[in-house]
DNA sequence: CTGTTTATGATACGAATGTATCACTAACGG
DNA sequence: CCGTTAGTGATACATTCGTATCATAAACAG
């Protein structure tokens, strides 16, 4: 069976087990030999793509923020085909969108955003460089899009681009958690952004 | 040694000793041996106070949903006492500012809020009820302090009290995770507040 | 065809964990 | 004054974890 394969296919086979398993069973309690059954290899297989798992654990974290990354692009591009070309709320409203549990996958990934969150705060091996430098990107182009805005006239003059960047995204992280926990629906958190978008974008 | 002794004054002080050691080595990581070693007791005692692990973790959630609540309470009090009675602007900033983990107390119970969240969203015997319950009793109060400043005049009546109450609280727990996570200082946390405060309560 | 490298499998090991067990000591009730 | 019980201690046990070790099968080079 030993045959000649794509190791980085492979890796991401088995980053993506792991995440599966860690979104049902907890990130601290997905063991190695867990994500070898859910990945469907043996024990050595995962040892010998990832030597450590630590090493498992940051590449599962990089894949995660690159999915994430890709859905939101996806839903923007959706969004320029079916319409008008992406105009500022549209692809705010796309990010806001795109981290709300709402179906099975996002949910997927804010709990387990949250739980690489908990992990490196204790863990410095940890770091969790990636969602940030992520986070980071977004903050800015949510300002971006803001200021074009603005510009076109469709934004008050008086807001503070940068500050409101990053209230709807730290607004959002919220919401999600709040949905996880139990505190708010979906639909609650949606109309929270839907309030805060027409605050922003006056029709 | 073994003396009639306060039941409910050891367990705080196993539960203390637990949310110690935790805030800095991690909630999953943090065994009955060492917060034995922490509280200064054997690890019997720890077993005898509460049976099983689980019920020393629900108990210590529970007290670090209590001290928050008095830490904000205290912090109203004072505010009372140095000054004019508390106004709405003054009880929501005090809420908002205390939730930021800008000293080693209140990191610590932002850190430890996230890890009982992660940890709850995955196991299911340790519901998060208490920090939810508490979430939003706040929320409520916040709120009533907006309606309570919109019909002073202090507020804009345009403004919806509930919904940007759990914006405000969505975006106080957002702030404290990005702080947390090294993507925002706290005096970048703390304009984002102000900014927010000034356009609730214009002066 | 042969040997060397890549890929895979079965299993062993030491450490750490939560929990259970046995033993003992001090205090209070009668 | 004595026995019953609450409080405390030392230690044992089974399990699980990450990692290491030994062995081997397939693929390609020469």
């Amino acid at each position: 069976m030993p045959r000649r394969v794509d190791h980085e296919e492979r890796r991401q086979q088995i980053a993506d087990a792991l995440l599966r398993t860690a979104a049902t069973r907890g990130l601290h309690a997905t063991g190695m030999r867990e994500v070898a059954a859910e990945a469907g290899v043996s024990l050595r297989l995962v040892q010998y793509y990832f030597g450590t798992k630590e090493e498992l654990l940051l590449a599962a974290m990089q894949h995660l923020a690159v999915r994430f990354s890709d859905r939101v692009l996806a839903r923007i591009e959706r969004m320029k085909e079916t319409g008008s070309a992406a105009s500022p709320r549209g692809v705010v409203a796309a990010i806001l969108t795109e981290a709300l549990p709402a179906d099975e996958e996002r949910r997927t990934f804010t709990v387990l955003s949250t739980a690489y969150l908990a992990l490196s705060l204790t863990d410095p091996a940890l770091a969790i460089k990636p969602l940030v430098r992520n986070s980071g990107i977004v903050s800015d182009l949510v300002a971006a899009q803001l200021r074009a805005a603005q510009l076109a006239g469709d934004a008050p003059a008086s807001l503070d681009a940068d500050l409101e960047s990053i209230s709807l995204l730290a607004m959002s992280v919220g919401l999600g958690t709040s949905v996880l926990a139990g505190q708010s629906s979906v639909a609650q958190a949606q109309a929270v952004i839907d309030y805060h978008l027409r605050r922003l974008f006056p029709a």
